[in-house]
DNA sequence: AGTTTGAGTTTACAGATGTAAACTTTAGTC
DNA sequence: GACTAAAGTTTACATCTGTAAACTCAAACT
């Protein structure tokens, strides 16, 4: 299971690349190439670049075979998932979070076993929640709300 | 209240702008350079580079006031999360979102109500949820999970 | 009225990103 | 062993972002 820790971000062109790999568990650029160009209106030319540079960032391992290269992921898909949402997530007033996930959850398709599971996660939250968020847009010592 | 929709996206520099903005309501550039760099080490240029930006992208809206110009948002705070989150969502495998949003949700701070109305939307929700969620990382016609 | 000063505008520039062609190398093929 | 074709690498280039200096212009002060 891949768990190394990457500095630099994955971006969304690199999201597609990653989303195959991290679905096949490995595969060779041939393949990478020939799915994400049923995709994206993207020449291999793209995608190789897009390869190549998720190597670079440590994103991808590749392990020689013959002529080619078989990839595999360096990183987890669900770490990635995570740092990517916290990171949007960050950059958002505190106060205004709990909405943002109101609204974010009610347009996202969900199991009832992921329901399940963050009711389950909430009710437990509840219980040490606090009963307000403050703003934190502006700098220490001002007080300011959305 | 702003209900503009903006087809450009803000950055992430653009965005601190906008939640001092966002957070006052209006605002003179004097006061969102004098708030904004009490939280970032930016130059006062720098600032104002972004609110040009912002102003151009149709972010920000411009009422001369004497020498100077008050600055209003035109985009709503709660929709420019919601979109933001929406697209960093987009990107994500859907099979994975559940246990993204699971994540996010025990890393995040939320006020009590939040929880409650968390809980609520999802218990509403799991009446009409699907059993599962495919993955969606692979094109038409294949089938993968992650 | 002349000068100062601060608000806004223009220009700058490096690095990231999307997009892709051109080139090089080498494993297979004949 | 020479050739070919595909894999990978280099180069390219426009746009976007982060970061900021320089410049212009008019309001406000003297």
């Amino acid at each position: 299971m891949p768990t190394t820790e990457i500095t630099e971000t994955i971006t969304n062109a690199e999201w597609c690349v990653m989303r195959i790999v991290w679905t096949l568990g490995q595969a060779d650029s041939h393949t990478i190439i020939d799915l994400v160009s049923q995709q994206h209106d993207w020449k291999a030319a793209t995608i190789k670049t897009l390869i190549g540079r998720l190597v670079k960032k440590g994103a991808l391992a590749t392990t020689k075979n013959g002529r080619q290269f078989i990839y595999t992921p360096l990183i987890a898909e669900q770490a990635a998932m995570d740092t990517a949402l916290a990171g949007q997530l960050d950059q958002m007033c505190a106060m205004c979070r709990g909405q943002a996930f109101v609204n974010a959850i009610d347009q996202t398709e969900l199991s009832q076993d992921d329901i399940q599971e963050l009711i389950q996660h909430l009710q437990t939250k509840l219980t040490t929640a606090p009963a307000t968020i403050s703003c934190d847009c502006l700098p220490e010592g001002y007080e300011g709300s959305c």
